[in-house]
DNA sequence: AGTATCATGTAAGAGGTTACATGATTTT
DNA sequence: AAAATCATGTAACCTCTTACATGATACT
């Protein structure tokens, strides 16, 4: 049923995990979920979707029964397994590291957003304070090296690292503002 | 010798045009200066460069020759061609969309670095302006999407919301400084 | 002579994209 | 009855990844 050790889940799958962890669904709702919100970073297409569900279902992570019941049409709905559910968790709650901020941030947010609604508040603060310690030390790192290689580049070439070091840096304020907005009470946002 | 019209050229082939622009070199070369600096955003693998290359020399955008003479080993040097240069100038050339900004801020990058050493500063300041213009724009719509159905959102995903916010005002305020910074004599940089 | 490095590539496989196929069921 | 939309999927194609293969040359 499933496939014995695991390969390693691309970051669609996990989508698709998190989503699913919150409540049972279609491919058909994921899809539109997908079109219709900013989440529509992770493909909105239907030839990525149906075959990641397939993949996750055959490896065990999830299971589909067919409602034809109540529905008018016949759907698909897919729920987390134990399986599933305990590779979720441990995506979660793996430590951050230089690699995960260097990947990038989609992949952090959606960690982020999983962490929150699935392992409660006290985790996503814990996952925002680690963070912050990798995005310091990687921003040092580059500002190091533009100190030390920048003067023999282009001006492009250096303004892209100026970049680099900018976006970094509103990654770190990010985080400090979302762990402050932890410690109040939730109201209607301010930014 | 080339294929008909042309094919959408991915990230990597771009970044090849656009290296291959600034002087002939081989594949491994390209592939050191994608490991050795932060260009190996683009892979910085020889299972994907060296079928780039192959592609690129089909399409005949580039044309490689063997050099045997001077050289130690065999080394197969690339360089543009006529057509490979228009292909280049086209996507430098081309209006800055929605889309541009959404794809996200490496594609950005490497476009506005070529642009500065193929075409100019003054053409990398018009790209650098009208790429404010497309980001103030999707900002306002970022904003009002935030505010409309933040409320309905669990905070983590008003969270990442605010971080996308903080992204994009990242790189306008990174255009506007590299706008006046070519207002500005350059600082002075060893070859 | 043996190892490291240069330099190019290929093979297998995964996952994504676009486009199409297929029926059922609402809507007009 | 015709058209739109729901809901799932498949087919062909492309590019990337990892790992390996291949030879030539430089170093020790």
């Amino acid at each position: 049923m499933s496939s014995p050790p695991s390969r390693e889940i691309p970051l669609l799958g996990r989508a698709l995990l998190g989503l699913l962890q919150q409540g049972e669904s279609s491919g058909y709702d994921i899809r539109r979920l997908f079109t219709q919100t900013p989440m529509g970073t992770f493909s909105d297409s239907p030839g990525a979707i149906y075959p990641a569900l397939a993949r996750l279902e055959k490896e065990g992570l999830i299971q589909g029964r067919n409602e034809r019941s109540a529905g008018p049409r016949r759907r698909r709905i897919f729920r987390l397994t134990a399986t599933g559910r305990a590779a979720l968790e441990a995506w979660l709650a793996a430590p951050v590291t230089r690699d995960d901020v260097v990947r990038g941030s989609n992949e952090l947010m959606l960690r982020f957003g999983f962490i929150e609604t699935t392992l409660g508040e006290a985790e996503a603060v814990r996952f925002l304070q680690a963070l912050q310690r990798e995005v310091t030390s990687y921003l040092a790192e580059l500002r190091r090296y533009v100190d030390a290689a920048g003067g023999s580049m282009p001006r492009s070439g250096q303004l892209a690292l100026v970049f680099g070091i900018r976006s970094y840096d509103a990654l770190l304020q990010w985080s400090e503002q979302a762990v402050t907005a932890y410690g109040k009470p939730q109201k209607d946002r301010k930014e």
